[in-house]
DNA sequence: AAAAAGCCCAACCGCTTCCTT
DNA sequence: GAAGGAAGCGGTTGGGCTTTT
């Protein structure tokens, strides 16, 4: 095995495998006295046999003082979800939106909790759970950035303002609802020709929700169900067609949710 | 009680990107 | 602009611990 091969060349000695107290006290003196960076002069400085590199993944994934110890909470949790459908396996990046976690754990996290049951049936109760908190979570961005974008284009407020009314309305029977909204024809009529012109309209059961990848708003005619968890996971997996055309009409009236969590 | 399976996480590897000269 | 080194990133591995059979 090539385990001897460091960042700058090949060099004989580097001490490999679990870090030993000891190695971890002088990496830590040396970070004090020298702030992080420059890995590379540890072993020289600190007296470590250690690379630059085996150095730098010790103090980042474990030294480091700010780190959060302890289980992922269902909020971090959640926040893993949606960003890994937004980001993909961008750990770093998803990372940043997580204080004192590291991109080693949550890539951790992932494989562990989430790769296999993707695989596998994905209609265990927790999973269901997760999946309409989130829904939730990103219908409360949307408004949300709703009402900056209204701060910061004034001159779209009138005509913004019939869909912000009825966002409240709707807002608020959502979260009645557990994240579903039947809207009365009316309602729906009101919403539709504001925000969704191109959505075609039925009698009964409209339903509205978010996809989780782009948090556009979009529309499915249903018909009312006592079986919910067929009802809302096909309306969360409406089909491409369904969900090109109604963000495309959304663009210039609901904005997305792309840039609410932006890598640095 | 023992073996097997699964979970968790630290650490390594190779590649890419960034920065300096 | 090119080259080389430093740093960052994501994929993977391996070992210890826990749970299940």
């Amino acid at each position: 095995m090539a385990g001897l091969v460091c960042w700058g060349g090949t060099e004989e000695g580097w001490r490999k495998g679990p870090w030993t107290a000891e190695e971890d006290r002088l990496l830590i003196e040396y970070v004090k006295l020298h702030g992080e960076g420059r890995w590379n002069s540890v072993a020289r400085l600190a007296g470590l046999k250690r690379n630059g590199k085996s150095c730098r993944l010790r103090w980042v994934n474990y030294l480091r003082p700010d780190l959060k110890r302890g289980r992922i909470t269902p909020n971090e949790e959640n926040i893993i979800l949606e960003l890994h459908a937004r980001w993909g396996n961008r750990w770093s990046t998803i990372a940043r939106s997580l204080p004192g976690r590291t991109d080693n754990e949550i890539k951790n996290y992932w494989r562990t909790h989430f790769k296999k049951k993707g695989k596998a049936s994905s209609d265990t109760t927790s999973e269901k759970v997760k999946a309409r908190l989130l829904r939730k979570q990103q219908f409360q961005q949307l408004q949300l950035q709703q009402q900056l974008l209204q701060q910061h284009h004034p001159q779209q407020q009138q005509q913004q303002q019939m869909n912000q009314v009825d966002m409240k309305r709707f807002m608020s029977l959502f979260d009645e609802n557990d994240g579903r909204v039947l809207i009365s024809p009316h309602m729906r009529h009101e919403m539709a020709y504001a925000a969704f012109p191109n959505v075609g309209t039925e009698e009964q059961g409209f339903f509205y929700h978010i996809t989780p990848s782009s948090g556009n708003v979009s529309g499915s005619a249903t018909e009312s169900s006592n079986n919910e968890d067929i009802l809302w996971d096909g309306l969360w997996n409406l089909d491409d067609d369904v969900q090109g055309n109604i963000s495309s009409a959304c663009a210039t009236s609901i904005p997305n949710l792309q840039n609410l969590v932006t890598p640095f």
